[in-house]
DNA sequence: ACAGTGATATGAGAAATCTCATATCACTGG
DNA sequence: CCAGTGATATGAGATTTCTCATATCACTGT
């Protein structure tokens, strides 16, 4: 983890992601920029963070361990958004792990510092409100989904969301953890999608050939 | 729907609620109590609510309909909780259907007259977030843990979870709604329970009779 | 009393998903 | 270059879960 304190680096950072519009302004006077590698641990499981985190660039996995040792993979946080908010409430619950998947910078506010001033701030309180509503509106949508649709329709899903100049080229190892199936589970499903004509192999992950077929499966919803 | 507006009344359930301790003075003087009978629906799924309400007894499922006419049941809320707070946040989605378990009582803030005091308030807003961030936990965590495990772990689970004076009664067809499994793969799973001799079929529910194999099913987690 | 409706219960075959095994490829560090 | 590691890919059998069908029970309203 790199720590940046430039005064202007911060500013720039918070008003580039927006978070600028609702940070009282003594609580951006102790901010600092936090940046990550891909594949770099930001909190680890349980461990009660020391800052409040706004992910202001890059994306994140969140995992949690079962009692059983099984490590599950939670959802994928992209920036905008929060981290380490139950603990800035002192609401906390046993803290999920989460690991840099690109280069991630956040805006860093010391807890202890800034505590008061960011949970008395009408302003902030409301974005951190529409924030967790929104995320709480969404998962619960996703579980449901997840839930109610077999594999086939989640993955068509998971592919519109992901790809990117027509090709899908998210890790299976990724995909299988964030769907709850097995690799070679997965797997057969691609490959059948493959042998329908949707998806093309190619070097650099998997194209997009039949897009109606594909909108037909992801819409099953 | 029943709509009470005596003082009194809704002091005491808001003081008997809690709810009392982070309202504005000037939202509770437009607070009505409205009252569901059980199996009434509080809210239609896309209806936009005219009302915040907080549920001070009672519970209620919520649901929603995918895009093929399937609906699936999200999740149970229990009071104490909101309801509406997306709609007054002005960060609506899609509204899901709630519909009333058992007698409900909320006490009703009508949003227009209430919104701008309720989104100043320092007070309220924090415990809203405490609400909304406990919630967004449990739910990925009961997310997670449906991706994991198996129904038969997730059963015993859901027993321990509902068991009323060691027995357990819930409605086989809201449960599997719940669980998100068929009803046959239910009671052929309950049927495992009681052939294993953990649960014992009753009058008026299941029985459980072993209480160690039930918590060790349950509990890989 | 009876029809209608929702809840409960079982059997059987089909389909989705898991588990295990094996192999190849790509990248990294020594 | 090579060993180690993680990612990708396939086959096959086992297990979990779904679908369909059927029947009975309990309750409600006419």
């Amino acid at each position: 983890m790199e720590r940046i304190t430039s005064p202007d680096l911060i500013r720039n950072t918070a008003e580039y992601s927006g978070f600028f519009d609702y940070l009282p302004y003594d609580a951006l006077s102790y901010a600092q920029l936090h940046r990550f590698d891909a594949n770099e641990f930001i909190l680890s499981e349980g461990q009660i963070p020391d800052y409040f985190y706004l992910v202001a660039e890059g994306q994140a996995k969140a995992y949690l361990t079962h009692s059983n040792g099984k490590v599950s993979l939670v959802n994928f946080l992209y920036a905008p958004c929060f981290i380490g908010e139950m603990e800035l409430l002192n609401a906390q619950q046993k803290a999920v792990a989460l690991q840099a998947m690109i280069p991630v910078t956040c805006i860093a506010l010391p807890m202890q510092q800034c505590r008061k001033s960011l949970l008395q701030n009408p302003v902030f309180l409301r974005e951190l409100c529409i924030y967790l509503s929104k995320k709480a509106d969404r998962n619960s949508r996703i579980y449901t989904h997840n839930i109610a649709y077999p594999l086939e329709n989640r993955l068509a899903r998971f592919i519109q969301i992901t790809v990117h100049n027509e090709i899908y080229s998210e890790r299976h190892t990724e995909a299988s953890e964030y769907l709850g199936v097995t690799y070679r589970h997965l797997l057969y499903v691609i490959a059948s999608f493959v042998q329908r004509g949707i998806l093309q192999k190619t070097n650099f992950g998997y194209k997009i050939i039949n897009h109606e077929a594909l909108k037909q499966l992801a819409s099953q919803n």
